[in-house]
DNA sequence: AACAAAAAAGTTACCGATAAAGTAAATCTG
DNA sequence: CAGATTTACTTTATCGGTAACTTTTTTGTT
């Protein structure tokens, strides 16, 4: 057997395959066909290998693997508006398991909901060559756009469901969503309604539901009093003290909307500090079934949406398209209403 | 000019850097030094390089870059436990926008305390190359440990303050503040003390702290009546029903003292519909400072920590260390107690 | 104008793996 | 057992950039 490759790497080196090659007495060639398991090597040769793998500690460059095959990588682009929204870190989770039980790897962005930053980060993902990308909403930049079409990488829009896709789309039709609320409301009887929600222009997915929480309450006879929208993350604090200014400018709602159980549960501890009581003095109905429902006092209205499986489909999806497999181009994963008790069921 | 490069790609192909400068008129170089900003050549040069790269659509294919370059990607691995936890998703976020706006990516891993799949993890992100890793808690399996140290890859160990971390270091230290809580809670006269928590031997953290506090309770001659240790995430649901378990078989304590907000919120919830008033019949106290602090009804006591600050000094710290700047091997980002109003000043 | 120095290019080699193609050794086959 | 086929390897070329070095052109100086 003849060496050809007996240069030896400068002591503090990584070891490279050549070097595993070398010390094995075979060449690179057949060392890396034991590594990626394929054929051409005997039982004898591939112990030798492995063995002298483990010895030197050989760790694949992937960037040269991946490189060389002129190949894609294992990185999946994976882009959410916020983690400070436990959607949205839902919805991750379920991206991140089965990506990774996949053999891929998420990298992320955390948008804050600035298209400008996306479309950055779009640019400097496809240049790493992704095996594909992830992003959350569907409104995107002329640049985005283009980026994403000519990428040649297969792309999952998430959260809107969206009937023409630039690829790939998994979601929830949030107009829907927001309708069914809207008609609960109405049918159990509240009439005088209101809304509170944060900065919609950026947060394209609640201001469809609410278009269709207004449609369904306009279309069922009941009256929009008010829509508070506050200049801030949608959390606890924006829904008590949203709550607060909502109430002080207007007194007599039968019931308010907002934009995520987590606001609501802050609307309703804050009508429960002013000693009213739900949902006979006033209703309330949130959206999303998160985590802190378990703890309110009544079963919270609200709309279920099953964000960790979105997040799975998503990258289930996006692996089907990646190995060839056939997929779906839009996936509905679909809501459902959850009654609870903090609706009432008549006017005061 | 001569043109050395005049292989043209098969029509579908991406177009390449040889594709740019033979547009151009140039060498792959010459585009090469424009692209990189670097010096070595004259505007006219650049303005005819730029407008191709323009043209064409060229997306630099850094997998080429960074392996010719014999260099690390702009990868930084980033290792947290569980997204379903506020604290870590804090973390993660202020991890991120530091990493991003100095031009790296996040490459994320959700372990879910899993030291097994944190190994292979590491294995699979050194074999890109990464600029770094910064990864949450200390204890490592050998493999890890090995891996780490002769990665060549800098590495910062968050969450826990670690005097002796494999290279850098930034946390907080959970004992004290535990401590911290312990001799708040004997210092307002609570002596009869109870301890609601998650399974502790994979969250290290969370022991820590309860050694602390049993540690501070003991030093100040209170006593710790039971501790609860619920097999389930530290939300607001198991802090729920891990006070109605330990209320049945316990029901004489003076305070509670909770893994973080979210389960002292549950606790807080549980025993107000329970008709206990807080703190006059029993004392709540959490950790984290948490938004859930901001609905409920009193100022949560609790142990603020910056969790924001703390990813971003990781990054920081990280990025230091790759630039060669001087950097600090462990920092302690600090905590703080929030006295809030959960805790009575005496035995009833 | 003659020469030195600086700026603007071009050329070559190479990073670490794998694809493709070639060669030697082992196995089968009638 | 010769020839065909399979298996086990080796060799060479190459992916798309960049480092290091070389050459050409421009600019500056006396």
């Amino acid at each position: 057997m003849k060496k050809n490759e007996d240069r030896k790497k400068r002591g503090s080196e990584r070891v490279s395959l050549a070097d595993v090659a070398l010390a094995a007495g075979v060449s690179k060639m057949t060392a890396s066909r034991v590594l990626n398991n394929t054929t051409g090597f005997s039982d004898k040769t591939r112990v030798r290998v492995l063995e002298e793998v483990k010895r030197l500690g050989y760790v694949q460059n992937r960037l040269a693997a991946a490189f060389s095959s002129h190949g894609k990588s294992t990185f999946v682009g994976v882009s959410i508006p916020d983690l400070g929204n436990e959607v949205f870190t839902q919805v991750l989770e379920g991206i991140e398991r089965k990506l990774n039980s996949a053999g891929y790897q998420a990298v992320l962005c955390v948008s804050q909901y600035d298209h400008k930053a996306i479309e950055e980060w779009i640019e400097t993902v496809l240049s790493w060559q992704p095996a594909g990308l992830i992003i959350t909403g569907r409104n995107h930049t002329p640049t985005t756009r283009k980026l994403l079409k000519s990428g040649g990488v297969p792309v999952v829009e998430i959260w809107d469901l969206n009937s023409a896709p630039l690829d790939m789309n998994v979601g929830i039709n949030h107009y829907d969503s927001g309708y069914a609320m809207g008609q609960h409301m109405v049918g159990l009887g509240n009439s005088r309604l209101g809304y509170i929600g944060t900065h919609h222009d950026s947060a394209h997915s609640a201001a469809a539901r609410f278009r269709g929480w207004k449609a369904a309450v306009e279309d069922g006879g009941g009256s929009i009093l008010h829509s508070h929208v506050l200049q801030d993350t949608p959390g606890f604090y924006a829904g008590y003290y949203g709550t607060e200014q909502f109430l002080k400018s207007c007194g007599d709602v039968d019931a308010l909307y907002y934009q995520n159980d987590n606001m609501a549960a802050g609307g309703l501890m804050f009508v429960t500090s002013k000693q009213l009581r739900v949902p006979e003095d006033i209703g309330i109905a949130g959206w999303g079934d998160l985590p802190v429902g378990a703890i309110l006092p009544k079963r919270l209205t609200t709309i279920h949406v099953p964000n960790l499986r979105l997040g799975q489909k998503a990258a289930e999806q996006l692996m089907r398209s990646i190995s060839g497999e056939p997929f779906a181009d839009v996936v509905d994963v679909g809501f459902h209403l959850v009654p609870g008790r903090t609706l009432g069921d008549g006017p005061r």
